[in-house]
DNA sequence: ACGAGGTCCTGCGAGC
DNA sequence: TGCTCGCAGGACCTCG
């Protein structure tokens, strides 16, 4: 499931394929991944633009096609790929196939169908950008920044990381191994971990997103990096997936609940606390 | 402002 | 074999 790690490994990759590259036709074989555009205005903004460069915001990867964004966000099982021929498997899940001035296609690629696409201008895509939080691994984004965002709610603490007004990026897989990884209780109120606490998670937070960005992310089961391959930063994960299986670090059993906000959550009860 | 629960979507695996 | 059903979940919504 593509979070901050999966995505810029994502736009790393395909950065060098498709910047400059112009856009010559687009084929779109669903609407429901469209979210505040109509199908007749995404084909029409992607028709004829070039591509001036491919970012990353958060779960989001973000064309800029030169007074507006095409922005896709690939949910769970959501992939970006550039190919010169599609296999039957990507032509029956390619929702996006835009045909380029070098003769390949991109294609948005997603299964399940849970990504969303959107085309903003610039107001828009400001606005949008505005509403989500810090980016981890910004220079700017301190521990004082990171208790500051924790302090205001009294969600759990699992809950309020992966809320993407709080912080930008972090899903249900980071999210259990950071907290994992500084001791935290993911069920702790966010407002009541302390500022020692708080410390280690920032710490914990840069750490694991910059070695799964190192490792090309987590695949699961459908991530795959822009160049088609799955990530390797699923033989490295300390709790996720893991439920049942010995603590790497006190070898008790770890647990798994879906108390918090309906998601799996693993985690070692002696050592998050 | 919070939690709980439903919705979207399809593939997969369990159970019968 | 072939079916039904529950589950996976990020974002977004409504309800109490």
């Amino acid at each position: 499931m593509p979070e901050l790690p999966e995505v810029e490994t994502i736009v790393r990759d395909l950065r060098p394929e498709l910047v400059g590259r112009t856009i010559l036709s687009t084929r779109l074989t669903h609407d429901d991944v469209l979210r505040g555009v109509t199908r007749r205005r995404l084909l029409a903004g992607l028709r004829g633009r070039r591509i001036r460069a491919l970012t990353r915001r958060a779960k989001h990867a973000v064309f800029d096609l030169g007074g507006h964004y095409f922005v896709v966000q690939p949910g769970m099982t959501g992939s970006l790929l550039v190919q010169k021929d599609l296999t039957a498997d990507e032509r029956h899940y390619a929702v996006v196939q835009a045909k380029l001035d070098d003769g390949r296609v991109l294609i948005y690629h997603d299964v399940r169908r849970l990504g969303t696409l959107l085309l903003l201008n610039q107001a828009e895509w400001d606005a949008y950008d505005a509403g989500l939080g810090p980016e981890p691994l910004d220079p700017q984004f301190t521990p004082e920044r990171l208790r500051e965002r924790l302090r205001g709610t009294r969600q759990a603490i699992k809950k309020a990381l992966m809320d993407q007004r709080v912080i930008a990026g972090v899903g249900n897989i980071y999210a259990n191994e950071a907290l994992f990884i500084a001791g935290i209780d993911p069920s702790k109120e966010a407002r009541a971990v302390t500022p020692e606490a708080s410390g280690r998670l920032h710490t914990a937070l840069q750490d694991i997103l910059q070695a799964a960005i190192e490792s090309k992310g987590t695949t699961v089961r459908d991530y795959r990096t822009g160049t088609g391959q799955p990530g390797q930063f699923q033989f490295e994960l300390l709790v996720y997936e893991r439920e049942g299986e010995p603590c790497r670090r006190c070898g008790t059993t770890l647990a798994g609940t879906h108390a918090i906000d309906a998601r799996i959550t693993v985690f070692c009860h002696r050592c998050q606390r």
